[in-house]
DNA sequence: GGTTGACCATCAGTGATCCTTAGGCTCGGT
DNA sequence: ACCGAGCCTAAGGATCACTGATGGTCAACC
């Protein structure tokens, strides 16, 4: 029989046209996308990618298979959904850890949100950073769920009893005081901000650690004028010409005037955006909450967002493997 | 994320009404089926039965997830059909091995049905006794599917290399000479058949011996007057006014004139016809055949049966473990 | 033309999964 | 009161599935 995980695999698979890629997405191993695509080949005696040593291109009959299964993913969605409506459901208790942007622009969202009413599902919350809410996860803690970041391959580390899931990205962009007189739309290359001052994460912090190696990578030695590792605060002293900041887009969502937000092709940076839970807990309304939480990041991001797929940098692209121990 | 095969037993289990029925059907253990029902209502966070100790109550969501279910499981077969055919089939070999009733009244149908013509399956056909085709199987051997039939637990051993599938259920009847002048409709209970002659099974044969057994738990000793392993001649001996037989449905398509058909509720007893097949050529087209298979065996005995689903009698009506080793 | 980097396949090792076996429990039937 | 049908759980073993390491191929770039 076909098993689910693979015919999820190979949407993301064909949508994003690498076994990488869609690794990378769903917390898998490129080897182990390659063997749940061997096994799905296996499985329904259909030969599903031509293979080459640099890519994968799908074939006719993985493209037909993506269309049905689709839809039975959606139909197994909606089984989920039915199922626990039509119990007299017992209101499970969700201890939630969250990291600041998130809790301050998609969580209302999500609470707004008409699905989230049906989920019966009660919220308690835990703003933190994520080095601290993993904490709260350690068996017997005080979380169920924690929504986390890493920037890159920063040091963020959990025990491998957790179940990683991915939920979208959060890409820097670079905010310059408009005092400076640049165009919004101005296409700008790496090597003309050299000079320029620049408000920095506090430097030993895992963040400060990957942007300056990113910096670096482009041959960038910015003078620092202040260290923040509160966004909004970085905004404001942008906004008020202090120097140039490298913010993400859900902390853009409040923008303060005075502010211009750039994208520079060079510096491309995400914070990859995780949910760690507890494997007991991990019931079928927790698994909706956490899609309708990545439902509602995709939307928020993409009325932002340029329209270019997020792509980290070089020294960040590789796969992520699960726990770094 | 929730597991095809759960849901597939979670229907059996509701169409039966129990665990141990459904495990029968599936070729699993009721132990099997309980874990993978447990973990049905862990994955979905969703009580599926009332438990009791001796039997079990499917609850509301269960229901309503039964008919998602049934959903996801045929999107999930056009899934593959429409793969399996969007592929330019290299006509994949089949090397059937077929008992001859089924390869008499049952194949003939499935060549004629335009669902056949789609599965670009050439076939090899070897009609033979289950204990010979299973030799067939042994690996390297010259079958890759064997359609075999159990009557209750006779001792019929097969490599628990392959892959056991429950194809249908192949009742016996009470066939009589019409000359006796017995009417077709009478309620006929054993005791009354006692001292008629009857026409056997060659003793020391499995079938022999599990109808021996039936006979003896009510109390009956009959008289034989003629040993047949083949229905057709046993058919016509009942029609010449011989004697009694026992004969599976499938004979009766080919009903000779002269007899009468009872059914008589002490004297139920079945061929289980299961499909055997080895591992490696468990592909999806293989698996689609096995299920026309099961549909047209299906379809063919509802249109003789009286209705009441076909239980096995209590000699025979344990759960069938896979390998007898 | 060699080097580098991205990507996929394969293999060995390990932890998780899933099934069988065995045993225990609770009911209804005799 | 006993037996048996049918459920549960625990333990053991086979198999599965993922990680991590290695190797191969191709494109791009000196």
């Amino acid at each position: 029989m076909v098993n689910l995980l693979h015919l999820r695999t190979l949407l993301e698979v064909t949508r994003l046209g690498s076994f990488a890629a869609a690794a990378g997405r769903l917390g898998y191993t490129a080897s182990a996308v390659s063997q749940q695509m061997a096994a799905l080949e296996r499985d329904t005696g259909v030969e599903l990618f031509h293979r080459s040593a640099r890519s994968v291109v799908p074939t006719e009959a993985a493209l037909t298979m993506v269309r049905h299964a689709s839809k039975v993913l959606t139909d197994v969605e909606t089984l989920l959904a039915a199922a626990s409506r039509s119990t007299d459901s017992p209101v499970q208790e969700l201890r939630l850890g969250i990291f600041p942007s998130l809790a301050t622009y998609i969580l209302p969202d999500i609470l707004r949100n008409p699905r989230w009413k049906k989920l019966g599902i009660e919220l308690r919350v835990w703003v933190a950073e994520p080095s601290q809410t993993i904490q709260g996860l350690r068996t017997g803690g005080e979380l169920d769920l924690a929504l986390v970041y890493q920037v890159g391959q920063s040091g963020l580390a959990w025990p491998h009893t957790l179940d990683r899931q991915w939920i979208g990205d959060d890409d820097f962009r670079v905010v310059l005081p408009a005092s400076w007189g640049i165009r919004e739309d101005a296409e700008m290359q790496a090597s003309q901000l050299s000079d320029m001052p620049w408000i920095m994460h506090h430097p030993g912090t895992s963040d400060a650690v990957v942007i300056e190696r990113l910096f670096a990578s482009c041959n960038l030695h910015p003078r620092v004028v202040a260290y923040s590792d509160d966004f909004h605060a970085s905004l404001e002293m942008a906004a008020a010409g202090l120097g140039a900041a490298l913010v993400p887009e859900l902390a853009l969502r409040h923008r303060p005037p005075g502010v211009v937000v750039l994208d520079v092709p060079d510096i491309r940076l995400a914070r990859n955006v995780f949910a760690l839970l507890l494997n007991e807990k991990r019931t079928a309304q927790v698994q909706l909450f956490t899609e309708l939480l990545a439902d509602t990041l995709r939307g928020s991001t993409a009325t932002v967002r340029a329209g270019s797929p997020a792509m980290m940098p070089k020294t960040t692209q590789k796969s992520t493997p699960k726990p770094p121990a």
